[in-house]
DNA sequence: TATGAATGAGAATTCATTCAT
DNA sequence: TATGAATGAATTCTCATTCAT
């Protein structure tokens, strides 16, 4: 089933009230996207399972019976969420022109977007575990699923070659092993946070702890893909 | 609230007593550690809200009522359960023995043991995932969270040192980051691994992939930590 | 928490809409006066800790998950069925109009209406002593609890007053005791008729038995206000 | 059923061993009053649907399932709680001596007596209500039921035939009326008194209350039956 | 006489979802 | 397009009571 939301079927408006017709179009869209902002916050906060239709309604303002109208049921809301959530990351991905900066540069500014991104957009993180914890079935079923396949994949392996061309980086680096290494050093230690705070007994997510991990992660990707 | 089941646990009946069949149902230790082992398994797939008390009960074998009866609600017994698995992974990583080596070896043990350990306690990954959904206030409330407190920073730790001293190792490297990349490597990979081979089209896990991975991995903190 | 129903009763459908027949299921405010008129019959019946919300949803002839819609539980619904019960008698003492009346009428008249009362509303009784075995928590947490002060002191203080003018009461009666003492004999009586009849044999709410009392508690109360 | 305890089946004692028996039959009926004390306590504070039977053991410091052994169920032990309230009241009432005091002296000492002992056996009040709440059918159940009935109404007959004959009271009074009346005066303020402190807005247990209230039913019950 | 372990039936409450307008 | 009313099917948790020793 797609995911997107269907167009609900409505009486065709009369000829002779467009402007009325594209106002109420606007309305539902607006509509549409407090429910699908709610909804991800909800999802992000509570995952899957945890999350409350109720509470979507009212953080999105909205009556209850509109999400069914508009999503049809939980399931299919949280997968619109996801994709949501996957098409914002792309778009922001694609706003880095790396191809334009020197190798080391560019895989220092992904590392320092990753983490970034990261911060601003923690219910990536918790709805990437949402999605995982039920297998992904999310995903598979979309057909939008294969379109996620990040450009950064090869824009990765193109900053790759371009390195290890001019000598300064080490040969036989897989751009996926490396995109997702990159991936986990954030991801790790900001969907964990709370744990690692209790057990290491420090705030992970002061300013300079910030700071330090940043540094941290870069010292280690470099450290990798630099020759030596 | 401690999340140690209420009614202490019985000395464990004497060699002499023979075990007679009936006793299997009427021995208190056998069946918490029934409950634990059958709510981690529901905890680990369906996450915190979604796991079902019944089917606790019914994966225990167990009627539904004892699991109250030792651990009072849903919530105690997934700190139970936390706790449990909290204490498998540092009992597993004090096994390890990794004073003893090289540091350069010590340290791929160490990344591979990880990779391993995730492996084979999948139940770990999703586990923590829940915890952290949860802002870890299980964790806060315990008053063991502490004692989680891996002894493996302090011999990473003692790690780093050597092999500075011999030469082999850079200066700087702070052991908590390290511990979190080593950790965050592995996790990513396989927490994610359904999102992921979505994706990405094939699947992560096939034994040529997870060697793959290992391998890599193996090299990103070996690159990093290696005096270049 | 207030024990008004949170949704706000909607305006009684304007007299030039029919009613049609669908619309009995879907009136907000008729539900809710079915839902506290099986309530108050249930409590009364069995006091809070033994009324049974699915008797309740039964009794109304609803669905039991609505009761938690307007009343969001059993407590709050018990708070409501209170309150209805308070502004049910304060009420009908309003109707009495003592202050027209000769003193001793008056008087008679008020603990004749009384004994009625009770007789009419034996749930109220009981659900007198349901509140107070809870230690009328219910009525505290109400914002409503003063305005349920009794006019009627006020009356009988005024009552009082005018007969020991007249000469024919004695001085010095307070009204509040008075009051109570009236609600005593009549309470005593009807609230405990079973024990009552049980231990002296004979059924005390016989036609002449229920007379005799009344007869009885008259004299007791006009023998304490008359001047001798 | 008989709600006396059942003498538990025990072997009998052997021959040689009598003393051992005896403190085994100490230990039993202490046990049973333990549980009897705490039942009570349990049952006047939460009813009889309300009270718990985890509650009631832990209350009596004795395990639950000996509370079975003595008393079979929740309801016989009930019963057998008012009983032990019912014989309690009837022994204090048979102190009394009224016989000896002038007529009016005895009333007043009576009303006195019924004030005091509600006062200080507030478990009294509450176990009379949970009896009725449920019809009373525990009592009619009970082979002791007319054993309850109190002597006082003959001892009242005689006081009241006294003071007839000596001119100080009035004739035709029903001693059985005015028993109920003299215990409502006192059981309605008393047992209400959560309400009642609440609508009328203050304390009414202060020990200027009491002796208010005290004041005010001898004043009651007296003006009543006094020859005037 | 005493007790810890265990349970089935039930009770309050929750939740996604549909109805009717 | 929007909404308040209503519901069936769970789901967590409770409770009196029994088991086995």
């Amino acid at each position: 089933m797609s995911t997107t939301p269907r167009t609900p079927r409505r009486d065709p408006a009369p000829a002779s009230v467009p402007v009325v017709a594209e106002q109420r179009s606007r309305d539902a869209e607006r509509s549409q996207m407090l429910i699908l902002t709610a909804a991800r916050d909800e999802f992000a906060e509570y995952g899957l399972a945890g999350a409350r239709m109720d509470r979507i309604a009212e953080r999105a303002g909205l009556n209850k019976r509109l999400i069914y109208y508009y999503f049809d049921e939980k399931e299919s809301l949280f997968e619109a969420v996801l994709e949501l959530a996957y098409r914002d990351i792309r778009d922001a991905e694609q706003q880095l022109n790396l191809q334009e900066m020197a190798p080391a540069d560019a895989i220092k500014r992904l590392v320092q977007f990753t983490w970034e991104y990261y911060l601003e957009h923690p219910e990536f993180l918790t709805l990437l575990n949402s999605a995982n914890l039920h297998k992904a079935r999310h995903l598979h079923q979309s057909q939008r699923a294969r379109e996620l396949n990040s450009p950064l994949i090869e824009m990765l392996a193109a900053i790759l070659e371009r390195g290890r061309k001019d000598g300064s980086f080490r040969g036989g680096v897989d751009p996926l092993q490396l995109y997702i290494s990159i991936a986990g050093l954030a991801y790790f230690y900001l969907s964990n946070n709370h744990t690692l705070s209790a057990i290491f007994g420090h705030d992970l997510l002061s300013p300079k702890a910030r700071q330090e991990r940043l540094s941290h992660m870069v010292d280690v990707i470099l450290g990798y893909v630099l020759r030596s």
